[in-house]
DNA sequence: CGACCGATCGTCT
DNA sequence: GACGATCGGTCGA
């Protein structure tokens, strides 16, 4: 089928810079396509996580358990995983084979298919809320923990590049939300968002970073 | 506004 | 047995 975007190859994934990456992500489309069923969304806000180096990050000193060994596939695919019981968090994987590097979107804007997402939703009007927070972003397209692993160069989950234009928006960055655990890692300027766009998350914290 | 709370369950200790 | 890379709601000032 033709398409107005074309699906990003896993060399964008393979670098080494994930800040880098977090940042060029937003403006870029999330895809998902299930059973020929269509639904995508332009992201808005992501999180970059460093590695083993980071405090913030599940992979921190190298840990690797069942659930993180996700994080160290190869760069292009997907790390999804349960949170509070209730959440499925989506994660980019990125860099080569056993670097830990992930980036979590934290926010998209609806582009195809909103009624879908409403649907998945069970919002009855759409508001800023579809699509706003990590948790919100998953439900709004359908993403679920078995889609962990998943590799982003198929055709069911990836990242696509349209016509969007990024020069003209202002992102900001700044420190991640709900990594308070992190220590001085928090502080870290790892979150990308689009400046004064409705969908970014954690509206409150970000609302006093701004006026810092 | 701000503080707090309940939901809910896989994962790791 | 404790705890989340959350969310949406309530309650009181």
């Amino acid at each position: 089928m033709e398409r107005n975007w074309h699906k990003l190859e896993r060399s964008f994934y393979l670098r080494d810079d994930v800040l880098a990456i977090a940042r060029e992500l937003v403006g870029k489309l999330l895809v998902t396509e299930f059973q020929g069923v269509i639904s995508t969304g332009r992201i808005i806000e992501t999180e970059a996580y460093n590695g083993i180096i980071d405090k913030a990050s599940h992979a921190y000193g190298g840990k690797r358990t069942p659930r993180t060994s996700t994080m160290y596939m190869e760069g292009g695919h997907g790390y999804v995983y349960l949170c509070y019981g209730i959440h499925h968090l989506f994660n980019i994987v990125t860099n080569i084979k056993d670097i830990p590097h992930a980036i979590l979107i934290r926010a998209i804007e609806p582009v195809d298919g909103l009624e879908l997402m409403q649907f998945r939703t069970s919002k009855k009007i759409t508001d800023h809320s579809l699509g706003s927070g990590p948790g919100n972003v998953s439900k709004a397209l359908g993403i679920e923990t078995l889609h962990d692993g998943i590799n982003l160069c198929g055709d069911t989950l990836y990242i696509a590049e349209d016509g969007y234009n990024t020069e003209g928006i202002h992102i900001i960055a700044s420190p991640r939300i709900g990594v308070d655990y992190a220590g001085v890692d928090a502080l870290l300027p790892y979150r990308f968002f689009i400046r004064d766009h409705p969908r970014v998350s954690a509206k409150k914290t970000t609302r006093k970073f701004l006026c810092s």
